[in-house]
DNA sequence: CACGATTATATGTCTAGACATATAAGTCAA
DNA sequence: TTGACTTATATGTCTAGACATATAATCGTG
């Protein structure tokens, strides 16, 4: 072992003024609106060459902490309140994530041409085939969520032929079709006579509803409707901002 | 009007580089874990220098598309369908949004010595001062939501004496309190007697809840639950990725 | 063959310039 | 006062280099 100390492991210097700046404005020292240096002023005050503030501030400019405006200077933006990350994983992943016991069971599968609910379901025009599956997951033998899905074969020919008695559609999909875009809707809903029964919980028992639609450059792949048991399943969004 | 076509508003170099790549990835022509050019053969491609492809692949790399590896390479990442942006607008803003005319009614207010259920609510040890605001909104003067809020009032001390008569809480301390974190827990209830009368619903009709713990570098500032008529409101989330 | 040392290489960061461009601010005329 | 024109300036993009650093691949040795 050395005498010397050895030098704490520094971050990069674009990183530390970045770094620098952001605490500045988390914590409320550069409040909304303020002008922040300009590159000049920093490429001075940490003595290095503007295109290493500039990165420092673009990254900043990127994740909407600063607005940078041309000719006028780069200003604290108001905090972006309206949007959060919210945490969708695949189920299988949850409920291992969370330490318990994962089980699929297929409940129906049918390949059928597109009905006209099945079309509007998909928002799609023409009458192609899909398949209709509906499923069951769950947590240490205890129902953790029923999933009713569509998945429209023109887009997904494969899926006609997939085993999904051991493979759960979700996953599946998510090996066949990378990159897709999608829209969730969130409500709730009282248990009727066939979800109480799948869920094993009562009729008029809360269930929180998940409305997934999903497509890939404008084709559409699959919409699926998840339902939980309203009292026991949370889903948790963090996100940044006032 | 000049007889040479204007020529098309061509974005930059580096953003030309970065769609195009972007492109590939998205078609699904360079699938997850193909590794793209290396910089060189990019700088030759597009006859620009390394700063510059540089610029586009950071971006890329930042977006979470690829996956940058000392001396082995840039690869497509496998897509990450676990994050969507969930749409959490202040909810004035929401109903105006929506065309419709927003109404607000403070129910009840109350300011007191925090209780061992208000401390839980706001994850707090200390007994200090709270307020607890009870209060409707509404959206062409039918319910939209209530709300249900208590404020830590050693953090924000200003709310002890702030008018939530006429200004709703989380507008008010939208402006007073710049830059909190908050993480937000979605679930389904049936409305109980209460609730019911407030959302002018039937008693046992589903309902959505929106519970929001907010702080501001490790000070708890607030805590919200929301509730919505589960059949008729809906929230949205968007996000990329399988 | 297993394992440690060496080397080659792709990315990561940085510099000291350059020109482009949008626009705030100033200037001047109607 | 208002509107049109000019100018100054901060940011946006880009270059042609440089050295640092992590690590895949190779080479040597026991």
């Amino acid at each position: 072992m050395s005498l010397t100390t050895a030098a704490p492991d520094q971050p990069t210097l674009y990183k530390r003024i970045r770094a620098d700046i952001e605490k500045r404005i988390l914590t409320g020292e550069w409040p909304p609106g303020h002008r922040i240096p300009f590159e000049h002023e920093l490429v001075a005050r940490y003595g290095c060459s503007r295109m290493t503030v500039n990165k420092a501030l673009s990254e900043l400019a990127q994740a909407d902490l600063i607005e940078r405006r041309r000719r006028a200077g780069s200003f604290v933006r108001r905090p972006q309140h309206q949007s959060a990350v919210l945490k969708i994983a695949d189920i299988r992943a949850e409920i291992t994530a969370l330490g318990r016991g994962y089980g699929y069971e297929l409940i129906g599968r049918k390949l059928r041409t597109a009905t006209a609910a099945d079309r509007e379901r998909l928002g799609v025009r023409k009458a192609g085939k899909v398949v209709a599956i509906t499923c069951r997951h769950s947590a240490d033998k205890v129902p953790f969520a029923v999933e009713d899905r569509l998945i429209d074969l023109s887009s997904v020919p494969d899926a006609a032929t997939a085993d999904f008695s051991r493979e759960p559609p979700g996953s599946w999909l998510l090996h066949h079709v990378p990159w897709t875009e999608a829209e969730h809707t969130i409500s709730a809903i009282v248990a009727d006579d066939r979800t109480a029964e799948a869920l094993d919980i009562a009729v008029g028992a809360p269930c929180l509803v998940i409305d997934r639609y999903t497509w890939r450059s404008a084709r559409t792949i699959t919409a699926v409707r998840l339902l939980y048991p309203g009292d026991s399943h949370r889903l948790v969004a963090r996100f940044k901002g006032g």
